[in-house]
DNA sequence: AATCTACATTATAATAATTCTAAACTGTTG
DNA sequence: CAACAGTTTAGAATTATTATAATGTAGATT
């Protein structure tokens, strides 16, 4: 696992100064094996929790879209009431369990690649996603007219 | 074209009082050829800019719940600072224009179908959406470590 | 047609997520 | 260490959405 200088060193490399508060969420955020899923709610209450560290709102908001800005986090979009983050930046894709509010990471396996034949002019393909949801029960939907 | 007493009717069929603010709604909303995409500010806008009509927010907000409830709207999720709508509740795709925050639907020959190989288990699928965000200029995405 | 009642609409207040602001603080450079 | 630019911070402001409680109305009952 990467120690703190490790992370000092590397947002200094990436032009963000290397703040206590910064470093702190480094080792929140990419100290781990496993893709982590989260809302900055969450990122808030484990700063104060798990780590016994206040943080500003505005700094952990500040730092969480520095780090999007750079391309370490990425932005899942799932519905409009939250903003989830993923440290996986790789192409992926997700499950959403509707039940629970839980995101579940898709490996390569899960879904096929996805292939899109339609072109736009001028424009580049920033990312495709693909969101399942799930649920218990579904209800089927239909054409007003 | 459908005309008022049908959007009255169908209204009734769906166990919804053919308020004149529904109906109103239903004009703007299912009176089309074309599938349309809007947030709730947009549609706002229109019933009192091109009908020249004064609804309150909140009846806007419950009734387009309303027909997304009874399955004629289908809410779609780009970004967390907005929902977007769109009368077309067939499984389709979407492309997002990251400059213009434009939403182009994706018809079915654009996209081949999604092949999903895992199952979650005691979960049935309710949607699977595709997002292709475009945009002039795109950021690569690296991985922190 | 007058009345009743449950459902709808409305203006406004409340809530929630996020962004802004302006003052205090802190890495970094010389 | 002095100075400056970039950061953090608390709190205010903003935006989207939902709740509230009073008033209005569609549709059934008389």
């Amino acid at each position: 696992m990467a120690k703190n200088c490790n992370f000092i060193e590397k947002l200094r490399e990436l032009g963000l100064r290397p703040t206590k508060q910064r470093v702190k969420m480094c080792e929140l955020l990419f100290n781990r094996e496993k893709t982590f899923h989260f809302t900055i709610n969450d990122l808030v209450k484990m700063i104060s929790e798990e780590m016994n560290e206040k943080i500003s709102l505005a700094t952990v908001y500040n730092t969480v879209h520095a780090f999007e800005k750079k391309g370490y986090l990425k932005e899942i979009s799932i519905n409009s009431d939250k903003s989830y983050f993923d440290t996986n930046t790789s192409v992926h894709h997700h499950f959403y369990d509707e039940d629970t509010n839980e995101l579940i990471d898709c490996d390569e396996n899960d879904i096929d690649p996805v292939n899109i034949k339609k072109n736009i002019t001028g424009k580049k393909i920033n990312s495709v996603e693909v969101l399942v949801k799930v649920a218990s029960d579904n209800q089927n939907q239909k054409k007003f007219y």
